[in-house]
DNA sequence: TATGAATGAGAGTTCATTCAT
DNA sequence: TATGAATGAACTCTCATTCAT
């Protein structure tokens, strides 16, 4: 193999267990398909790499980390009004879609391979969709102290509700590949809003 | 260890591989733990299952029909008047949602450590997820037939969505343990419908 | 393989690991070399062995028992006079060395495998010959209370010099299988208690 | 890495390589140790030894050679006289524990290390300590020729007795760091003697 | 000459499965 | 039918060595 940059070759690797361990699953990916779909020698991938458990927590410390990103993005230009909150929820469930569709290997391994795992992977994912729940549990939280939300919801309920409804959805079409285009997730997030908008905010937005 | 009826021995078996598949995930169960956790000797095991493979396939089966049978029960002395489909709906949610809150393992297998396991169990599970989706759209676009469902929404979305939230929901409860009595599975199942309704029916139930 | 009783095919291992260990040290002996000289299946060791550290400590201890035991012997029928002490000392020499003669194998371990693996094993060995040394160094020190070994001898040096003349005879005898003779014991014993007796003692005994 | 005279390069890698070699042992040691103990990149060794097992064996030989010249050194203005034989000895004797002492990594490799490693290096050891017995041997022999030295003792035992003790003083001392002046050496070297004197010679010296 | 990324044979270990008792 | 010792294929990981730069 050619000599190569040393970043390169381990993002190069990344992405070779990415989509290994995302079709197959953890357990059923071995280091030497990783070594064949990279076209590496054994001995190089554990030179970047302790062992296979650090291939896949990297990889989910990367993904946790975009994902983060997207989570805590705001778009440019905002005015500070009474609606920006929601604007700003949905802006980001657009941009979460966005990147679930976009990387359908990053879909399976966040939302099926990474919860199969039992407990041994648990702390780094930090279960991740908690932390979505949570965030969006918060959301509802500060809404109905605004008066946007109605006040005899059940923030947990309705965090978890959410939560799982978004990312079934993310999963159906980030998996079966789907819309992948800007204005259909736009169309996504629209219609995933409004399917809960009526049960929970005050006004129709 | 004491001679025992056939089908209880192999009922013990599943019940401690059950617990154990749900707590640790497929590959991290060990034969050895099982024949341990049952009291049985290894070979035993082998007297009544194929392989492991069997075993947790087996377990998915049994599973599967138990929560079938309650997704196509309904309640007895139902009217056939307007409202019942809804009514049935809400039935088969409460019952599931009681099911798994019963049942924290089943709950864990199905919601978790089965979708970790690559495509080798696919065909078993059925996606069992896609199955109840698959239900709740047939119900929503009958609905929408009926002039009861907006003619609007998008029957796929809508039934991931809802399918998705139902079972963050249904693991939410059934892994943290909250909410086991009968009135809260009424509750829950009355607050779960409601945060849909007002973005699905045309007229608020 | 012929099933076996357990504690037989222990045994039986730890037999074919003695003699590879000993004729080709620790790191040159595979575990695959144990499973070919044992005639049984590499899966087999694995069953009565936690590891292949295991198999070594478990020998080391094992004859590392056995040497404390023939350290710690003494003939029957000894009148507590002045000389029981010495005769104490030359019986005990004259065991080791027919312990070391009759088993080679576990000879080299002892004297040679063991001192050449770093400080991987130092806790096991207690660093046996370490022992050995304070063995004689304690009864030297004894034998100037009673007046029967020179006031003026350094006894850790002393120790030092007659444990290693001891185990580098012991270990030529060992190995080169020279006299394995009941009397021939006798008599490098005597000779050996001999070469130091004058420097010792006060009185040639 | 500053350019630096090719054979002082080897000096220093050896440098780094004994240290290791005599601390962890010789499988324990890895190149990459030496490498970074040496401060050179992994190639560079190669450059210099044709493998590992050629960087342990020059350094034996390198040590051998050493031990070889103290052994056979002569104090000058030595009279040819009666009891110049056993002057030689003691100045031998003497010389020998001072390399010990000097140098415990030495003392180590020679004493421990080299002895643990099977018959993979038993060839070029030329089995060290063989040769000192064989050494002391000889001159037991022609000291009972000259008729200085007890004609009843058995001068096999007797060398290995010697040697042994030798040996095993040498590397308490020179591993435990004690003693490192000359007058103390000359006092080691006086006792050790001494401890055999009476055995062997005919008159006390 | 110096480098260090790449290599791959070979080591230890695991564990589902078999089968003689 | 029940047992558990025996099996060995398959896996992960190590590390001395090579070689393009």
């Amino acid at each position: 193999m050619a000599r190569m940059d040393s970043e390169q070759r381990k993002k190069q690797i990344l992405e070779c267990a990415k989509k290994l361990f995302a079709r197959k699953g953890y357990y059923q990916t071995q280091i030497s398909d990783i070594q064949h779909e990279a076209g590496v020698a054994r001995g190089t991938i554990y030179q970047y790499f302790k062992n296979k458990d650090d291939i896949f927590k990297t990889l989910l410390e990367n993904l946790h980390k975009e994902m983060k990103d997207v989570i805590s993005s705001k778009p440019a230009n905002l005015e500070e009004d009474f609606s920006s909150g929601e604007k700003v929820f949905r802006y980001r469930i657009k941009k979460a879609f966005a990147l679930f569709a976009n990387d359908p290997d990053y879909c399976n391994l966040l939302l099926r391979v990474g919860l199969g795992l039992g407990d041994s992977f648990d702390s780094i994912l930090g279960r991740f969709d908690r932390q979505m729940v949570e965030l969006i549990k918060s959301y509802l939280v500060s809404g109905i102290k605004l008066g946007r939300v109605k006040p005899d919801i059940d923030p947990v309920l309705m965090s978890n509700v959410i939560g799982g409804g978004f990312m079934r959805m993310a999963y159906f079409y980030g998996v079966t590949g789907k819309g992948s285009k800007t204005e259909e997730f736009e169309q996504l997030t629209e219609n995933f809003v409004n399917a809960f908008a009526y049960g929970i905010f005050l006004e129709k937005p």
